[in-house]
DNA sequence: AACTACTCCAACCGCAGTCTT
DNA sequence: TAAGACTGCGGTTGGAGTAGT
């Protein structure tokens, strides 16, 4: 397979853009639309490639896009979300209006991982009963990039092996989900119509007529981003055995008022009951799977995780 | 005030899936 | 069918800003 030349050409801009830069590219989008990236920075008279320009597109200059102030609820979301999904910044950033996956990666990395870890730690120390704080002797890989080269060498021992360890986990590369949606004619859409689609006709490119699901289905319910959503909007139904989640990608259903856990499969409706929405989303999540006796929720989280 | 350590985030890089010819 | 082109994604980095000493 080819590859698109790298941003490295000669002679174009790199770096923090200038608002001149941001008002041309706003300018030409407005005028004609997004895509075409390859093509568009000389149109817009822009010094930048093609996937430079999308970048700045995508994470900052979009309209509606929401910056900072990552409120609690979406905060506990992009941590379920992510026990769910693991890295897939894509997909946890759809089911988050305003919000780019860049966004959700990066305060991930710099907020939720540590509290995710320290909770973790804590569960841990009380399940096996060790008390207080374990010091350890670990560099993180924010620290070690902080360092200068010389001082990298220095936690180098002489056989030019690394003495630090990274606390950073790296889970297996995701297969990337389908970009490709079909309406029901099977016509092909265009790309990126599959997430946040609202178009209920939408339908999954792998599946054959005789897999598709009911037609008509809500938003939330669509192939691609059925289960995740209805998942992540049931609150406290859905959970991932956290060891599970690194072996098998299983999926695991937890039960808050009988406090146990079961493999896939809906135990109770969100917890909370003032909440109509997510009532309404386990209610349809429930008529969907009645209506399609071989639909299960552990087929249905795995065509995510596939 | 000066220096160092650390955090945060915009931007870059390279891979991989899909489209086009 | 193959190969090039395009696009999207997740991992990583550079450097500005901030906190600590």
């Amino acid at each position: 397979m080819g590859r698109a030349p790298c941003c490295s050409k000669v002679g174009l801009h790199r770096g923090p853009w200038s608002v001149k830069e941001d008002g041309l590219l706003i300018q030409y989008i407005q005028a004609h639309g997004e895509g075409h990236w390859k093509s568009m920075p000389k149109r817009a008279g822009l010094l930048r490639c093609g996937k430079s320009c999308r970048l700045r597109w995508m994470n900052y200059l979009r309209p509606n896009i929401k910056r900072g102030n990552v409120t609690p609820d979406e905060e506990d979301l992009i941590v379920r979300l992510h026990a769910l999904l693991g890295n897939r910044w894509s997909l946890i950033a759809g089911r988050l209006p305003g919000r780019t996956d860049n966004e959700i990666k990066n305060y991930w990395n710099s907020h939720l991982s540590k509290k995710v870890n320290e909770n973790n730690h804590q569960k841990n120390r009380n399940n096996r009963g060790i008390k207080g704080p374990k010091k350890r002797n670990i560099v993180t890989a924010n620290k070690v990039r902080s360092l200068s080269n010389k001082q990298k060498q220095e936690i180098t021992n002489e056989n030019g092996e690394t003495k630090m360890t990274k606390i950073k986990v790296h889970q297996p590369k995701p297969t990337r989900v389908s970009a490709v949606a079909r309406n029901v004619s099977g016509n092909s859409l265009p790309r990126g119509s599959c997430a946040n689609n609202s178009n209920n006709n939408i339908l999954e490119e792998s599946q054959t007529p005789s897999e598709q699901l009911p037609q008509q289905l809500p938003p939330y319910l669509l192939p691609g981003s059925t289960a995740m959503t209805a998942a992540s909007n049931i609150e406290g139904v859905l959970l991932l055995d956290e060891d599970l989640v690194n072996v098998s990608d299983e999926c695991y259903c937890y039960d808050h008022r009988q406090e146990t856990t079961s493999s896939c499969e809906f135990l109770i409706p969100a917890k909370e009951e003032n909440n109509s929405m997510l009532q309404k989303i386990f209610e349809d999540y429930q008529e969907l799977l009645s209506a399609e006796d071989g639909v299960q929720m552990e087929t249905f989280v795995n065509s995510l995780l596939i």
